[in-house]
DNA sequence: GTCTATATTTCGATAGAC
DNA sequence: GTCTATCGAAATATAGAC
């Protein structure tokens, strides 16, 4: 079947079909020939639209970082901005677990990645943060969200009480922990994200100056 | 060489230079096959002193674990432990980035991590905190520092002026990062450490009663 | 722009001699 | 407890036909 009149392949499918793949068995068990049967195709046939494996995978990676919205930072107070990034930050990468270590390199040559740490860092500057501080923010964030994204908490405790019940003497739940792995996750990344908020803001008076209550919902209008 | 009368191999050996190799060359390049020349001996002898390339890895991973103490928690108090926690885990994760992403997907059976697990628990529920806030600052702890062990946030920005200039206007100096990596990356972990802190202090004293002022150094006593 | 064919390398693990 | 020999599988990528 040599050249087809319809072109099979573009890389907007690749990109979704190998988002899927890694989603589904793996970074470990992504190859192009894996990828190329989950198309209809042949492994070759990848390699008229990527050049390497490597590039696939950056595309993945920055296909799932563009899902994440920063257009409101520079509208929105920055505790809020650091909120909504944060939780919108996380829920795209939860996503897609296994693809975290490839994206936690940094954003590299990306785009999306790139125009990410333009809007956060931007934003923080403007709203009174020294570009010092404004970088060790954008960084701890990226601590936070990547590392409650890279492994589920809960889920990394086996189901097996005979394991905990003696040697571990308060660990004797920690084999329910999978039941309830969402809300266990979710939950300690909340209280994480405010505490970090509560805790910057009282930075930020130290540093910069006295903060303004925030207004109830919605942007500084 | 069959049958020396002393043993070449010994799990300790292999652990440590299973270690090196994966911090040299990273999980995609380590091998049985590689571990076994390194340690100057055939691939096939690993097998009688572990049974998978996968035990092998828990070992790597749990004997890092094994480095971070945690023998204050219950005697100083939590913030000062989760202070001091937070920066030794840090360090020895932040010594062995390629494994995070293994590491990071909990303890498992690993005795070592299992224990640290216990006794931050622990520490934490005698300190007042109830059973699922203390698991919850158990996880949004392992999040923050895996995450910022799995890869430099300075290092993610190549140095290259011009990939910045024109696209993303606030990202003018960030070629220039990479010089600075020690030094943003302790202090953006830094930042965030205090800031998760107080802000769970916060928390602590709205959830429990009021928290005593901090000693201005060392144990309860 | 997809195909066939293939070069080249490497992998984890087992069997059985010594 | 190390070795030799080997199984069986899978990997990225290129060359060139159509």
């Amino acid at each position: 079947m040599p050249r087809p009149r319809q072109a099979l392949l573009s890389r907007e499918r690749i990109v979704e079909t190998a988002a899927a793949l890694i989603d589904a068995d793996g970074l470990d068990a992504f190859s192009t020939r894996r990828l190329a049967a989950a198309l209809g195709v042949r492994g070759p046939s990848l390699y008229n639209h990527f050049a390497t494996k490597d590039e696939i995978l950056d595309a993945v990676a920055d296909s799932i970082t563009g899902q994440v919205d920063v257009s409101f930072f520079g509208e929105v107070d920055w505790r809020e901005a650091l909120r909504r990034w944060g939780h919108g930050f996380r829920a795209a990468l939860a996503a897609h677990p296994n693809i975290v270590p490839h994206l936690a390199q940094g954003p590299g040559r990306r785009p999306a990645a790139l125009a990410m740490a333009d809007a956060v860092y931007g934003g923080l500057v403007a709203a009174g943060w020294s570009p010092a501080r404004a970088t060790h923010i954008g960084a701890l964030m990226r601590y936070f969200v990547t590392g409650s994204a890279l492994g589920s908490f809960a889920r990394g405790f086996v189901e097996d009480p005979g394991l905990y019940a003696e040697q571990y003497p308060h660990l004797s739940q920690a084999h329910r922990l999978a039941e309830h792995q969402q809300r266990v996750d979710e939950g300690a990344f909340a209280l994480g994200l405010e505490a970090l908020i509560d805790g910057l803001s009282h930075t930020y008076e130290r540093l910069v100056g006295p903060l303004a209550p925030l207004p109830p919902e919605g942007g500084t209008h």
